[in-house]
DNA sequence: ATTTTTGCAAATCATTTGCATATAT
DNA sequence: ATATATGCAAATGATTTGCAAAAAT
């Protein structure tokens, strides 16, 4: 498990090739995500924009968020109240332990997992075609600082 | 894997150990959960209401699903789409592969799942606290069926 | 020049809340 | 009798949409 990657020149980069242009809102949408150390809500790059990109529309906000997500660089996380919320990821990792002490977000080396989807496939005829896995817990600075997991969670 | 189980008496029974009221409102929610056979939203069982149950009021349907969810005889489920959804379950199975073909829901044994959560926690001094698995495919009979996967499903 | 994208305001949709009344214990 | 739960209507919050103007290719 490795630390996901700081966004942004990402974001700005992978644009370019994408055959979508490259403008100036969708720029500031980047660079806020880039700038951000956890997860976030579209509220709160609306809410940073109101100071930072005043004119930003909170519209083009939630459309930058769309197009970036389906070019897979930040993913869309439910957070577990049920809140949704963005992590920046690189394209080809697909789940994160999100630390309910300081909100970052931790890529997952899935390969057991695909192992165990592989299996229920096997045994019960159920063809798996997507899957989300969402982990929540403390990473290990925030355990070390003494940070209290999340009441309500029930143990993994 | 088994099928989830048709809930509705079992809501009814839960309910009366639990020290909430069983309610005539109560009741009528759990009996349109327990005709349902897939995942379905609050605004599905608000819809049924109006004709099944006039008088059932839309906050009482939130209500009544929140307490379902808090006592695990309902789990709420985030379909890929990002909207909200619930499916009724055994209150000790908590991971479901969701038939995108017929909207049902079957229970997960996660054995091999812990595993793999706990080799995380193993590798990286992470220390989940909570996870949400949320596996999306087409169940046997779908397939039998000739039913189509989702489009835009990324394979598993 | 042409197509895509934007900002705005209004529309829509989901969910929650206040509060007086009704109901289960 | 008393605490809990309900229905309603209004409030809130999040997200989407229509459309004329602006910006990117």
């Amino acid at each position: 498990m490795t630390a996901a990657p700081q966004a942004g020149n990402e974001l700005v980069d992978a644009l370019e090739g994408s055959g979508y242009r490259l403008t100036e809102p969708r720029r500031a949408v980047a660079e806020m995500i880039a700038g951000r150390q956890g997860h976030f809500t579209a509220a709160d790059l609306i809410d940073e924009a109101r100071g930072r990109h005043p004119g930003l529309g909170r519209a083009t906000v939630f459309r930058a968020l769309e197009l970036f997500a389906s070019l897979n660089l930040v993913e869309r996380v439910d957070l577990p109240a049920g809140e949704h919320a963005y992590v920046a990821c690189e394209r080809t990792h697909h789940h994160h332990a999100i630390c309910t002490g300081c909100g970052r977000a931790f890529d997952v080396d899935d390969q057991g997992l695909v192992d165990v989807l592989a299996a229920i496939g096997r045994r019960s005829g159920f063809r798996v075609t997507t899957h989300r896995l969402e982990i929540f817990g403390l990473c290990a600075s925030c355990q070390a600082a003494g940070v209290q997991p999340m009441p309500g969670s029930r143990p993994a």
